[in-house]
RNA sequence: GGCCCCGUUGUGUAGUGGCCUAGCACGCCGCCCUCUCAAGGCGGUAGCGCGGGUUCGAAUCCCGUCGGGGCUACCA
């Protein structure tokens, strides 16, 4: 690790000068350390984060990564805390919170420790949990480092900056704000002071070390090993323009502050993060923080034509954590379908032991996995499948509450008929049917069991009766026939020994194979005129096994169908 | 442009110099079952990005190259 302990030998701004830039009761950075003291914690225990910005929206791939810092936490006995940076005041959008605490709660990601509004009652004593309510703590850090001459503060506009950018690109050098060009790390003391009095707003800005050029970094990633980046020679902003309020830090001066005095040991995050390391390392040294130990995970990916790219909020529908929620995808089956992204391993554990394996660091792929909701189905249906009528019922139920009102109120209407319709082909068979990947499948799926949800197939003509290849006077005098004789036989061969009958009384060949033989000969074969009454009682040529259905729907209502085709 | 990360069938992975004729899961294709569709059973398809080395032997080590991703903000 590079290690920027110098002595100034810049002009350093009198301390006077510094403490009149804040308010004169902020406490000293003492003041802080014994406020939130190192914790006590059992050997090995580590102290994670997840650290979202409220911009409205929360992203699958914040649950995938808070998923993996609560498992760390919880498998060392240790402490997941969730902390708010809300410090883009201008990307912030109203309601952002509650968006995260549902999406927490959804996939039961609960935090230790929070702020009240992600989830009450979760107060550890480290907080507050919010970096809009942590201005003190970063101005003392920040007079800190400014007493020490390891900051500076820096009056350059919009303008100056895009200039020196623009310059910088035409002489084809690195873009930045460092040494030799910055405007004001090096000015003497009183130019600063006129500014000042003039009231031109200034940030606070991070003096880099004075290091050789092509100076690198070398650390370690629990996740990758060792690696290697060029040194960081910018002189990033820590504090935001003084013309605001409350005055809020950047992303990495928040970092250095908040994980050192939350005593976050372990910092599991993007790998986007990955080149900010040699600076967060720099800020640590700086403040006289020890460092954190970093974990840079993978992003999850989106493929497309040629190509991956990181999931984009802006479009990606399943990028966001709404879709699987709106969609109805069972939470145990995400969270075990990201756990199995996170380490191939617990992929091939049964989905009650995967969900409660740890997750370990040291097996988290180091490649973007591409998300396939092909594969989530897959993963959801099996779990549905292994769930009760009644616990299918209910989920059902609370998701359409939301989603789904209409469903709701069918299966409110009548919860024993729903309880039925779900154990159709489920309760007392070897493999169970598995119609539904996610809650919202449920319409289609078994829609048709209710009088509410079911759009009766009227005309003989209909395109479902076609596609079969049968005459619509054919289908008529099918169903007119099954509608005077039927028996609601309760023997399923008995049930399908009478459509076996109205079969033949109207020509169908007894098998499609006899069909196949002399096409001219029938109307269609035992499987066209099924398909008939299938489609007739469910509305569509898919369903459940027939006899099942008509057991469910009752001959009334059996019979009512049927007359329904004119 | 500079710097960084990554690269095993369509997807996720196993694999750390000989157990690899590259395993598993999902997908896809076919067959069976069958009143349809799912499910299930059986079988099949397809991969070490590319090029050089090192070695008796390389998916595994080295170099180069190409491709993808990221950073380069008073966004996180």
């Amino acid at each position: 690790m590079t290690s920027g302990t110098t002595t100034p030998v810049h002009p350093v701004l009198p301390r006077k000068v510094v403490d009149s830039l804040f308010p004169a009761d902020l406490p000293e950075v003492e003041h802080w350390e014994s406020l939130y003291p190192p914790r006590t914690l059992p050997d090995g225990a580590h102290v994670t984060r997840f650290a979202p910005s409220p911009t409205g929206y929360v992203h699958i791939g914040g649950v995938y990564t808070a998923m993996i810092c609560q498992s760390v936490s919880r498998e060392s006995d240790g402490v997941f805390i969730t902390r708010v940076e809300d410090t883009d005041t201008a990307r912030e959008v109203a309601g952002a919170l509650e968006q995260f605490a549902r999406a927490f709660d959804y996939f039961g990601l609960h935090p230790d420790e929070t702020d009240p509004a992600v989830e009450p009652g979760k107060d550890g004593g480290y907080g507050p949990y919010r970096q809009s309510q942590r201005e003190r703590i970063y101005a003392s850090h920040a007079r800190e480092l400014l007493r020490q001459g390891r900051a500076y503060v820096d009056f350059a506009t919009k303008q100056q900056l895009a200039d020196i950018t623009a310059r910088q690109q035409a002489a084809k050098i690195a873009p930045g704000y460092y040494a030799g060009w910055s405007l004001w790390r090096d000015r003497p003391a009183e130019d600063v002071v006129a500014e000042l009095e003039a009231g031109t707003p200034y940030v606070v800005r991070f003096r880099a070390p004075d290091l050789e050029p092509g100076a690198r970094t070398v650390w370690t990633d629990v996740i990758r090993g060792r690696l290697e980046h060029e040194a960081n020679r910018n002189d990033v902003v820590i504090l935001k323009s003084s013309d605001t309020s409350p005055r809020l830090p950047t992303y990495h001066f928040a970092h250095a502050v908040d994980d050192h005095l939350m005593r976050v040991d372990l910092v599991i995050r993007a790998e986007e993060w990955i080149s900010s390391v040699p600076l967060h390392l720099q800020l640590f040294d700086a403040l006289g923080f020890e460092t954190p130990a970093y974990a840079h995970i993978a992003p999850l990916m989106k493929q497309i034509p040629g190509g991956k790219r990181k999931l984009s909020k802006r479009k990606d529908v399943e990028a966001g954590v709404d879709f699987y929620i709106e969609q109805g995808y069972p939470a145990a089956g995400v969270l075990y379908y990201l756990r199995g992204l996170a380490n191939g391993r617990l992929a091939e554990l049964p989905l009650p032991e995967a969900l409660v394996a740890p997750i370990r660091l040291e097996d988290c792929g180091v490649a973007g996995p591409l998300v396939d909701l092909v594969k989530l189905e897959d993963i959801t249906a099996d779990h549905i499948a292994t769930l009760s009528s009644e616990e299918v019922v209910d989920a059902v139920r609370t998701w359409a509450t939301t989603y789904d009102p209409q469903v709701a109120q069918a299966l409110d209407a009548d919860r024993e008929l729903a309880v039925r319709a779900v154990s159709v082909e489920r309760v007392g068979v070897e493999n169970p049917r598995k119609d539904l990947h996610k809650w919202s499948d449920f319409r289609t799926a078994y829609g048709f069991f209710f009088p509410q949800l079911f759009e009766p197939v009227t005309d003989a003509a209909d395109e479902r009766f076609a596609g079969l290849g049968v005459d619509a006077d054919v289908v008529r005098l099918v169903l007119a026939d099954l509608a005077d004789t039927y028996r609601p036989d309760g023997d399923a061969d008995a049930w399908f020994a009478q459509i076996r009958e109205l079969a033949a009384r109207h020509g169908f060949a007894s098998s499609a194979k006899e069909l196949k033989k002399n096409p001219q000969a029938y109307p269609g074969s035992i499987r066209e005129a099924s398909q008939i009454v299938r489609i007739t009682l469910t509305g569509s040529t898919r369903s459940p096994n027939l006899h099942d259905v008509a057991m469910t729907l009752g001959p009334d209502e059996v019979v009512r169908r049927l007359r329904s085709v004119r």
